[in-house]
RNA sequence: GCGCCUCUAGCUCAAUUGGCAGAGCAACAGACUCUUAAUCUGCAGGUUCUGGGUUCAAGUCCCAGGGGGCGUACCA
């Protein structure tokens, strides 16, 4: 059957716009008002001289009605695919047992399905056919298709959000000569023309922050950043981090800032700032808690740790609480292993967690008050890492010291250490004012949002191994 | 990386202690003028992920490899 596609077809209204402006009509009664809808055949029920199919466009499914005295070609429509993409004008009806419909009076194929669709009951219960075939799932799979429509609101009322705040959203380079800004493995590549090494970005930070310097005082971008790490439910190697800087605050100010926006986002997604995140409630209406990671440790393990905790006492609770360490860890390393394994699994939240040590910070600014700890903190949400913040160090002398004790530390054997950034530490000569600094794991916070368990259930197209013929 | 589980028709799933590989949907050919996963009749559809092995006989048991899932490690 070669039918000729159009170029083109004139859409009059949505699926969810009939629905909705005819629901007034009664059984049986016709509206009078002729319309032109398009999208994919998804069910065909077959009735001899009628047929009814149920036309899906991205807002909804309507009912067609098509019937050998009004539909053009009737008996190819009768025989029309599941899944073959329609244009369909005529006039909206409601039929006798009350289902709102369009009535086929012409109707065009834009698009014929040469593969069958999925059953159309089960739809696709294997989660690889789902991943690698996304533009089916979806089609056959609601849930999917309403994650990825919350992704995007997400996504537009950060950025509007944040706009209406005075944030400037920017873009930098995903190319990086050195990488930083983070601690993780990069990707590496080659430019052919500069005959350069360069790496994927694994953190747009120092960017941002030459920005700050450059005098635009409230910037953000959304980064697809990209790391060379293991996949898991949580992780994709390629995924979406939300980073801005702010002159003039410190990391109390992002505290504000990060509640304020995540709890109004709530609301207008999920429609209320109580949600529920695999089962257990959740509330997100500020203020939300705030505990140092000292405070939660030594309460924890029942016993005052600080950053002057002696290495070895250090080293002996580690064991007592069987996590792992090596022998190059020093003792602020250390207590965050500590933490990490002991206390954080067991937050909920909404909590931050503030104040961490300076070893394991090489970006943050050393605490006003506490010596050997940084102004850092992180959100717990759901029992998760959503974000890390901190007030920034700003002292080109202090970061260079920082980076001097990352080298150390590589050379220790650690591959994730930061790498000493010559132009970034120029950057700071030229002067860095108070600022403030955020960073958001925007795949985790739809996960949050959409209440999914996977990253892959909320990245369209996630990191697979490639199909083999 | 490591451990456990899994792979049967386009899709969703069966197949007893090892004994002729099946059903529903989709497709194909028909019937039916108000259906809602329509229904009914008929027909077709397979390298049971791949390669070895054990056996009279393997979808099923063993070995190796591949894909996928989960957990764990690194990490956000």
């Amino acid at each position: 059957m070669d039918r000729e596609i159009p170029f083109r077809f004139e859409v009059t209204n949505s699926a969810s716009e009939l629905l909705s402006e005819h629901s007034g009509l009664s059984e049986g009664e016709s509206s009078g008002v002729t319309v032109s809808v398009a999208g994919r055949l998804m069910l065909r029920r077959d009735q001899g001289k009628i047929v009814f199919g149920v036309l899906q466009d991205s807002t909804a499914r309507i009912q067609l009605f098509a019937s050998e005295k009004n539909t053009p070609d009737y008996e190819f429509f009768s025989n029309l695919h599941l899944g073959d993409w329609l244009g369909v004008t005529g006039e909206v009806i409601r039929t006798k047992r009350g289902e709102i419909s369009v009535r086929v009076d012409s109707w065009v194929c834009l698009a014929e399905a040469k593969r069958s669709f999925p059953d159309k009951w089960h739809g696709i219960s294997d989660t690889d056919i789902r991943y690698r075939q996304r533009y089916v799932d979806l089609w056959v799979t609601e849930e999917s298709r309403k994650t990825f429509i919350t992704r995007s609101r997400i996504l537009s009322f950060i950025r509007s959000w944040l706009d209406s705040k005075g944030f400037m959203e920017v873009e930098t380079p995903v190319f990086h000569p050195i990488p930083g800004g983070a601690a993780a493995r990069p990707f590496d590549t080659h430019h052919n023309a500069l005959d350069v090494d360069l790496f994927l970005r694994i953190a747009p930070e120092l960017y941002l922050k030459r920005l700050v310097v450059g005098g635009f005082e409230k910037v953000y971008e959304m980064a697809r950043v990209f790391r060379n790490e293991g996949i898991s439910t949580r992780h994709n190697p390629e995924f979406t981090m939300l980073e801005l800087y702010e002159a003039y605050a410190d990391y109390e100010d992002i505290m504000r800032l990060v509640e304020e926006m995540v709890s109004e986002l709530a609301l207008e997604v999920c429609g209320s700032t109580k949600i529920e995140y695999d089962g257990r409630e959740l509330d997100l209406s500020p203020p939300w808690e705030r505990s140092s990671m000292l405070d939660l440790l030594s309460q924890k393990i029942d016993k005052e740790i600080n950053i002057q905790t002696p290495i070895e006492e250090l080293r002996e609770l580690c064991k007592e609480h069987s996590v792992p360490f090596e022998d190059h860890y020093g003792p602020g390393k250390l207590i965050l292993e500590l933490y990490e394994k002991t206390t954080e699994p067991e937050l909920w939240g909404p909590i931050y967690v503030t104040d961490y040590p300076e070893e394991v910070s090489p970006l943050s600014r050393a605490h006003r008050s506490i010596p050997g700890m940084v102004e850092r903190f992180e959100a717990i949400v759901a029992g998760r890492e959503l974000c890390n913040a901190f007030s920034e160090v700003i002292d080109p002398d202090d970061q260079r010291s920082r980076f001097n004790a990352q080298e150390k530390s590589r050379d220790a054997g650690d591959e994730e250490a930061m790498v000493v950034d010559e132009d970034y530490l120029r950057a700071l000569e030229y002067g860095l004012p108070p600022t403030g600094g955020l960073g958001i794991g925007i795949d985790r916070l739809v996960m949050l949002l959409t209440d999914t368990q996977a990253i892959r259930d909320v990245i369209l197209f996630p990191t697979l191994r490639p199909e083999q013929e």
